[in-house]
Formats: C-alpha cells, sequence, structure tokens
DNA sequence: TTGTAAGCGTTATCAT
DNA sequence: ATGATAACGCTTACAA
C-alpha cells in the first residue's frame, strides 16, 4: 500500500541519507544529480526519497547556493484589468523555469513601494518586474541595490533597468489618427496622468497625429485623467459640461488614454443622452474584456498584455543570469481594434 | 550626505555586529527587540544597521524559526475576473500581517495543482489558500501533509479543511426566484461543471426555487457549462436550437451560473436578435466588473469577493497560529443585484 | 565513488 | 547585559 507518507513530518537529508545508508553528501548528490554517485547508492538516496516522502528544503538550499528561485510582481493593482493578464504572463514564463513569483499590489504608493522592495530584498528575491508609479529611479536602486535585476513593465525611467513596453506613442497616434480619417477634428483626449510616461507618450502620439493632419492643437480639449472609470466619467463630465458653455468648444470624438477611461466616459455620454457614436465617436486603450461587450462595443487600441508579461519575466531570468548584459528594451507594437465606438463623422457638440 | 548605501553588496548581521562592536548575539537582540540589551548597544547596533543598508535574510532566519512568513494562493487563473479580487483581499490582509503571497495558476489542471503543492511544500510555505478543482482531498493532504495549513475558498471537500465560501445554494435560488416572481415559468440554467460542489449548488438552488414556486423541474432546460464565455455563447446556442425545433422546449429567461457565461449567452441571443430582456431574461453570478457595462446591464447574484480573499487569508493566518483549531467554516451570503438584463415576463420561444 | 567537515545567515541556549 | 557556540538543512571543497 502506497500511502506517500502523509503525516507530514518534514523529512531532512540526513534522514533519507541514513535510511539510505550512506552520508549526505552522497544523497545530496543523488539527488541533486551532480558529481560521482554510483547507480546502486543513487537509486538506494532516491527510493530512501520517496519512501520518506522528502522534500528538499529550498530556503535552507538558498543559503549556500545565494540563489532563491524566487521572483517578485510588483503593481499597482491586480484589480486593474489590466494586470492579471501581466500577471499571468510573468508567472507562467517564471513557473516554466522554477521560479515562483511573489505578488505585491502597491496602489501606486511610492511608500507601499519603499516598502515592498525593503522586504524583496530581505527575502533575497532574485528579480522583480516592476510596474512603478511615482517612485524616483534612484530611489528603487538605492533599496533594492542589486540585490535581485529589475525589468521595469510598461514604464520608463532614467535609471538603467531593463524594459518592456508597447509604444505609446505610436498607440496614441493610431488612435487619433483613426479618428481623424473617419473625418472628426474636433477630438478631445482624456489622457492619463502626466506624471507617468505612459500618459505622457500617448498624450504626444495625440499631438502628432494632429499635426500631420494638420489640424491645430487645442488646449481645452485635453483633460488629464487618472486611469480609472470613475476619473473618465468626472472627465467626460468636465468636456460636456465645457462644451454646452462654449460652442467653440465642441467635438465629435474622444481619444480616452486607457479603456477604464473609456468605459466612464462612456457612462457620461449615456446620462446625457448624447449617442456614440453617432453623436460623439470614442476610442480606449489597452483592449481589456470589458472593452467587447459594453454596448456600443469599445474600438480600442490594444496592448499584447500577456505578452509583455512573458517578456518580462524572460528578459529578468536572461538579466539574472548575465548581471552584465548591455540594458535591454523591448517595445512591443500596439495594435488598432476597431469596434463599433468610432464612426464616420458628423458633427455635434457634447 | 546619506546615500543609504546603494552599491547592493549584502551585508550580514556579522558586520553589523563588527561596526557596532558587539557580538552578533546581541546585534540579533537589539534588531528583534527580544531579550536584554543596553540601550547604548542597541542603538550602535541600529546604527551600523542603517548604516550598512543591513537587510535580514529571510531565509535564513526561516531555518531556525521554522516558519517562512510565505503563504501561497492557488487558483485556477488570475486571468478569470472572478479571482483577481479575491487576489486583492488574501494579499492585503496577507501582508498586513507580514506575509508574502506567492501566486500559483493552476488552470484547474490536477497535474498542475499537484506539481504546484509540492513546489510549495518544498519551499515550507507556512499556509496555502487554495481554490482547487479536481485534486481529490486526499490528494491533497498527501502531498502536503501537515506542512502548511490550508484554506479553501470558493470550494467545499470531504477533507477536514478550513473553508471560506458563499452560500451558492442561497445564491442559485436568488437568481431564480427573482425570475420566478417576474412571472417566469420556463427558466433554463446553464450551470458550471457539476464536478465542482460551485456548480452543483447553484443548480440546487435553482430546483429548490422551482420547487418552491411549484413549478415542474425540466430536465431539458438545464445545460452543462464550464463557467467560460465561450461555454455560454454555446450552450446558450444549444439552447436556442432546441427551442426552435421543439416549441414545448420555449423558455422565457435563463439563469446563468456565472457571468462570463452570462455574457456569452447575451452574445448569442444578440446574433440571433433575440432581445434581452424582453424576449428572454438572463441573470448572471458574481458580479464582475463586466457586468455593469453590458448592454443590457446584466441583474446578477453578488459575491463579496474581496472580503472571501482577506477572510481566507485571516483564517489562515489563525490556523497557522493554532493547528489545532476546530475547523472552521465561513460561509458568506450573496446577494441578488438587479440591473436591466430581468424584466416582466412576456413569453416567447428562443 | 564516498565521506568528513566547513560554511551559508540567523536564532537560541547557556555561560559568564 | 553580553558573548560563545550549537543548531537549522543544505551544498561543496577536500580527503580518502
Amino acid at each position: 500500500m502506497q500511502l506517500g507518507n502523509g503525516d507530514g513530518n518534514i523529512t531532512t537529508i540526513y534522514e533519507v541519507a541514513e535510511l539510505a545508508g550512506v552520508s549526505v553528501a552522497t544523497a545530496s548528490r543523488a539527488l541533486n544529480n551532480t558529481g560521482y554517485v554510483s547507480k546502486e547508492a543513487r537509486s538506494r538516496v532516491l527510493e530512501a526519497a520517496r519512501r520518506l516522502n522528502y522534500h528538499i528544503n529550498v530556503n535552507a538550499r538558498s543559503l549556500t547556493s545565494g540563489k532563491t528561485y524566487t521572483i517578485a510582481l510588483v503593481l499597482p493593482d491586480v484589480t486593474n484589468p489590466f494586470f492579471p493578464a501581466v500577471a499571468r504572463g510573468v508567472e507562467d514564463a517564471a513557473s516554466r523555469k522554477g521560479y515562483s513569483v511573489i505578488l505585491c499590489n502597491t496602489d501606486g504608493s511610492p511608500r507601499k513601494e519603499a516598502d515592498y522592495l525593503n522586504m524583496l530584498r530581505s527575502r533575497r528575491v532574485d528579480g522583480i518586474v516592476f510596474t512603478t508609479s511615482e517612485l524616483p529611479g534612484a530611489r528603487i536602486s538605492s533599496i533594492i541595490g542589486d540585490s535581485s535585476a529589475v525589468v521595469l513593465v510598461d514604464r520608463d525611467l532614467d535609471e538603467p533597468y531593463d524594459i518592456v513596453k508597447t509604444d505609446n506613442v505610436k498607440g496614441g497616434f493610431l488612435a487619433t489618427s483613426h479618428l481623424i480619417s473617419l473625418g472628426h477634428t474636433r477630438i478631445a483626449v482624456i489622457s492619463g496622468p502626466l506624471s507617468l510616461t505612459t500618459g505622457m507618450e500617448r498624450l504626444q502620439g495625440y499631438r502628432d497625429a494632429l499635426g500631420q493632419a494638420g489640424i491645430p492643437f487645442d488646449e481645452s480639449l485635453v483633460v488629464e485623467g487618472d486611469f480609472r472609470q470613475e476619473g473618465g466619467r468626472a472627465a467626460m463630465e468636465r468636456l460636456i459640461e465645457q462644451c454646452r458653455g462654449r460652442p467653440s468648444a465642441k467635438l465629435s470624438a474622444v481619444f480616452a488614454c486607457n479603456d477604464l477611461m473609456a468605459v466612464g466616459a462612456l457612462t457620461a455620454l449615456e446620462e446625457h443622452e448624447i449617442a456614440v457614436p453617432s453623436e460623439v465617436a470614442i476610442v480606449g486603450y489597452d483592449d481589456i474584456a470589458l472593452a467587447s461587450v459594453t454596448r456600443p462595443r469599445l474600438s480600442t487600441v490594444a496592448q499584447p498584455k500577456y505578452e509583455m508579461g512573458v517578456l518580462a519575466a524572460e528578459m529578468l531570468l536572461r538579466r539574472m543570469a548575465n548581471p552584465n548584459l548591455p540594458r535591454q528594451q523591448e517595445v512591443l507594437q500596439p495594435m488598432l481594434v476597431i469596434r463599433d465606438s468610432t464612426l464616420e463623422r458628423r458633427s455635434r457638440c457634447g
């Protein structure tokens, strides 16, 4: 009867060695397929390990090896629909190589970010996939030093860390050009936080598209959002308001710099009984699951979220394997996804 | 100038002790506020630690303490909209108490579940929050033994593990009763996998509601789904099909046992130009973010996902602190959220 | 091929 | 109040 020793008593390599009638050194070699071990010894060790339901203590091992086989994923909030796919990508790629991933939600608070980094250093994680928010790059490196490798995802920093991102300028350009190609000229933007490169870059793409089409940039058409649904609603509200008061401020389309804000904007538009896309067209950014179930379904700029996660983890492993590699940077391409929220232009104020 | 020693050289307690001019024992006591240490010694140690940017090696500590201050969250897929909130709850509650959480995605594969459990045992995690799928309870305990505490979330098992769940029978009852109260009598169900207690229980709630209302249970109105969007679409397709062929099979409402399937069903209904809720009413389960942006917005049974996560982690910590506690079980209440996808009955076949 | 023993960074015991 | 020192579980020279 094979019970597999379910009693849970933690066995050490000493007990395995003893049962196998060899020294711990030999047991270790056998268990790790390292150095010389006779076939007989090896099989006796393996059998003993099986009988005792031996599970190596990786913490103990990390003490000698200096490696923990653990990485961390530090992001603002898994609950933000952008991140689960990234997280899944990271975890898949990491576990494929035998690494575990510790999840940390910072809410974008520099304080929490710093706390987590300190904790991670104490844990001697081998690497960190980091979507930071406000923590200055210098601060990051002052905390983790070179105790672990780090790869930035969807962020850009002065510090020489590896980066995985998508081309946000291009994405902003794609979204805006799409609107322009539909005949829109009065295009508002609900931007992300301008303190974030993602926020800035997408806005830059918007300006580039305008410029290329010869449409003058109108400051009053941009309102800074916060990448959150409620923020999007509020921003759209502002836009509608200002449009009411000042017909010169009318708009026929809006580019919301992420889908969450686009959904919020949609809500505001609906409340004011402004038809989308016939009166106001709208395009979002990210292509989260929500985007394809709203009514109208949201046109958006898709980011390869899962791939970003996978790439980030792989890049991190590479960096860990070779700390002297030159700085790596991977810029993925965003992709325009046209659905129902954008349509040929028909002028109308908000 | 305070640099905080960003050089990243890992410092040990020996170096701290040396700089402070004390023994490691004293340094350890000072650092941990344990045992007797003179004020002077303590402050010298603390200062030394600061100067050297000392970060304790928790892996080394766990070697002596036997505790890793790490728990794991094992679930099918973070990418499933039900889980991020749970994950966030677990992480918040855990980190509040100084625990880190390792994330594991199993895709509901017994093989992956077993692999992860073995890995987690090797890591000596103090506890596991587990949303298992098919792994028999006995198998779980044979792998982890009592090497870590475990709390089941949203699952029920024969093994005597602690549990955090919501009352699924009640939830199914709520959803169905709501439909019945609207005058529906031909109510189809798109159930979850019947191998899962969640699947079974919600279906039971459906039957209970029918029974209480004196509506005969009609086997042909239940089709087993898989909790996924595409599965929901396919199931609805089947229902429509069968309804076409056999007028006696007509239905005026459907209870989809989770929102993802409800959204899929919505899609199918839309493709067939069947109006929701006027021709067919539909109610989902979970109240994920998607539910409030579909058109029509989805009526659903909400589960307190975040709270489930928090509770699970807290329960786990309690269990870890006291392995001899009697089995704990927390059953939260689901809540009916009425939106636009349900409406007074008007008969119509699918 | 195998075993002894040192060492990894901490904590805890036991003297002092 | 403080300091040696053993112990935690493992790997790895170095010997044998």
